[in-house]
DNA sequence: CTGTATGTTCTGTATAGACAGAAACTAATG
DNA sequence: CATTAGTTTCTGTCTATACAGAACATACAG
């Protein structure tokens, strides 16, 4: 391996990171997985992410895969060395949109889907509580509509977000604006 | 206690809601005593909840406190009983807009933080990795915009993300429209 | 073909968090 | 002021997950 050792920065980041997957649900070596070679200004092998966050290759392993199936990093490979070399990708934006759509399709799409049937259950049992029945028809119209209002958020163009923060406080997103240029 | 059978509608909701809790870092049992809370008609004593749910009377008593701490639970009492009685908020966009303001400032406004003084450290270390410095830049500007505009849209009335769904796929959302109309 | 480098899967252990039940506490009632 | 209802806190156990290390698999080099 090439280098092994982290700066002070590097390694506070990665921790910090860490810490904060395990509060959303994601696992801390993962999550220090992805945060290293966020950092890293080359492809790495497993092997040195091993050494260098000090967990066991196999661990290494399973959180690559991992990395993998969230589409985030990808094996590539380097001249002269047999090994698999491993890189995140930088774009945040876009780290974010990918780890956002698919949580959504995890985790809120089956919770819409529950709910819809819970709203057609209830309407179909006449002895079921009305109240409730309101209760869960509110839920999923709100998450119905959250999820769409994200869905436009999470496919602006880069550009696009920082359009909307300059104008904060004031105005707003034209979502769709860019297509819309495109167009005309 | 008043009653401590559930709908097999209400059921399957609350099992729900406590699954998609521990996938977000919420404990189940506190999930399920919200959910239950929330389809509730009337305000429910801690016993009625630990029957009900089947989970201890000590562990309702937590995820209560818990609850009260997110400040989308509270207590309330009946004419003629003693006991403490608990609801929940009923309006979804409130509780989102509660759980998620909280959640920020326990999560996201740390990490911003953290990141900040990263981005310090890097700048003043002449040392430090250049690539590295500049990852942590890219990283704090994007967190700070997108919290920026999860602000906005958390600061939005009700009204207005109905408004925002209606408009979907065209255009979008003047955040602050209301205020505009009030002070107008 | 054999040995070595690399990577993955399996298995047992450790740990953090969830939870039940007991104990302790608080306050209302007669 | 004792008794009871109600609630919270403490303590030990259980469970799910994380993880290390070993065993296993693959494939390349000589």
């Amino acid at each position: 391996m090439t280098q092994s050792s982290l700066t002070p920065v590097a390694q506070k980041f990665i921790l910090h990171w860490g810490e904060m997957g395990t509060r959303w649900g994601i696992n801390r070596t993962v999550a220090q997985v992805h945060a290293l070679l966020f950092l890293s200004p080359r492809p790495v092998p497993a092997d040195e992410i091993s050494t260098t966050l000090a967990v066991a290759r196999s661990n290494v392993s399973t959180s690559l895969r991992e990395l993998q199936g969230w589409r985030i990093v990808r094996v590539v490979h380097v001249l002269g060395d047999r090994r698999d070399h491993f890189e995140s990708i930088k774009d945040v934006w876009e780290i974010f949109r990918i780890v956002s759509e698919e949580r959504k399709r995890r985790e809120i799409d089956p919770t819409l889907h529950v709910l819809a049937e819970c709203v057609q259950e209830a309407k179909s049992d006449p002895k079921g509580d009305a109240y409730t029945r309101e209760r869960l028809e509110t839920m999923l119209e709100f998450l119905t509509a959250m999820t769409g209002l994200f869905e436009e958020v999470i496919r602006m163009p880069t550009g696009a977000l920082k359009g909307v923060v300059k104008l904060r406080g004031k105005v707003i997103t034209l979502l769709g604006t860019e297509k819309k240029k495109a167009a005309g």
